[in-house]
DNA sequence: GTGGATTTGTTCGTATGTATC
DNA sequence: AGATACATACGAACAAATCCA
């Protein structure tokens, strides 16, 4: 991991341990340079890491500060779902419908970077947060590079660490699509909503040392997730 | 405005025109320094910024490339509607049905991090994507910071100019926070819609020189709009 | 398949500009 | 006005991933 990863990890969890409240100014990157025994360059490196997620922001000739807002649940570039969710405090989980293997639709094909035909893993389910259903998701990946993802998945909790199993270390999002729809009666049966109640999409094409390796799309019931996102100050 | 800003704004104008179609590879990063005269730290932050609104990535060792997928409503750190939309082909439009100024009420306030019952003036109206609605907006600024914003307002087309004529340059978006919600006949009436047809809601809080300038609330019309997000791959 | 060249990623050092306090 | 602190920009070196002969 390199010298900045860490930095902006040990950052991150004082920020949520509380050492330094919303508000409050951080040390000067000189001393947080000095501190960490690097050079101020790689304390701007982690610090920039921090603000991409909305925790710090940075005025000029002032300082850097902890942001004041608490987010809900951040599309940052690294979205992982049960991070989001117990770094707010509650409890992640999931449960799955389905697991098949296919061949690949033409939009999964090109969202995917494969010919159509191709053999894709496609999983289904919801997610739940505090054991109540907030989302469905309907998760795309390209049998060829993870053959072995279904069994990782009924393994493990979260979809991180079944990509890990597969040798998918740290992938990463690229693109997140939002639109709106209203709940078909499936839908709504699944979330435990009224048909015609709003959903927020989200489709997201993550990547992996250049493949694409997911295209997951997230039907969300809107009135229990707010999509936050925290945007760099340059 | 710093070298790497206008690198970034060339390069990206050269990606717009055709240049560098979908795919290509630009040239190293070494020779864009040269071609640039300036060292390769600033070319790479130029190209990190436009990794960054999604137009380019880079894979360690190969090069950077263009990216292949054209976004439709890119949410990247600097919103600018009337910029989005002309990029994209079309032409943006507004109309204003509503500018007033009253005391800000308290989520108001907060938001803007003024105190309760300070002055703010309000805009409200609809966008337009060759001169059909798309999205009505409601947004907020603090009366003290642009006093002469209502009259800046009606004389400009978009809300850039207006602002930029009252002396505030170049504001950036905080965070951006997303929702559903179903139209109800008001806004059915306005968007063109049913009333019970999703809308997609926004909340963007946007910062000039460490002060909060505005918060927009935007409910567009989801059947007619897809909101993009540029991750940036570090 | 291997080795060398290429290319991006990280880290250091240094200097200057500019906004804030 | 001076000190402090972030922003920008230069240069150098090495690591890591990729590519190609």
């Amino acid at each position: 991991m390199s010298l900045w990863q860490s930095i902006s990890d040990q950052l991150r969890g004082e920020i949520a341990r509380g050492k330094w409240p919303p508000g409050t100014r951080l040390p000067p990157e000189a001393e947080l340079a000095a501190r960490f025994g690097v050079n101020r360059h790689t304390v701007r490196h982690a610090t920039r890491v921090l603000a991409d997620e909305g925790l710090l922001y940075s005025r000029r000739g002032a300082g850097v500060f902890v942001a004041a807002t608490p987010v809900d649940y951040p599309l940052s570039e690294r979205v992982r779902f049960h991070r989001n969710i117990e770094l707010s405090g509650k409890v992640p989980g999931r449960t799955i419908d389905a697991i098949m293997t296919r061949p690949a639709g033409d939009a999964e094909a090109e969202a995917l970077g494969l010919e159509p035909g191709q053999p894709v893993h496609v999983a289904e389910g919801v997610s739940l947060v505090d054991f109540k259903p907030v989302a469905l998701f309907r998760s795309i990946y390209p049998a060829a590079l993870v053959p072995d993802l279904p069994a990782a998945l009924r393994q493990h909790d979260s979809v991180t660490q079944a990509l890990r199993a597969c040798g998918v270390a740290d992938y990463q999002r690229l693109v997140t699509r939002i639109s709106a729809r209203t709940a078909d009666a499936v839908q709504a049966g699944k979330l435990q909503l009224e048909p015609g109640d709003p959903l927020l999409r989200t489709e997201g094409l993550s990547q992996w040392q250049g493949q694409m390796v997911e295209r997951a799309l997230t039907w969300w019931a809107a009135e229990r997730v707010t999509l936050t996102l925290p945007h760099q100050l340059s």
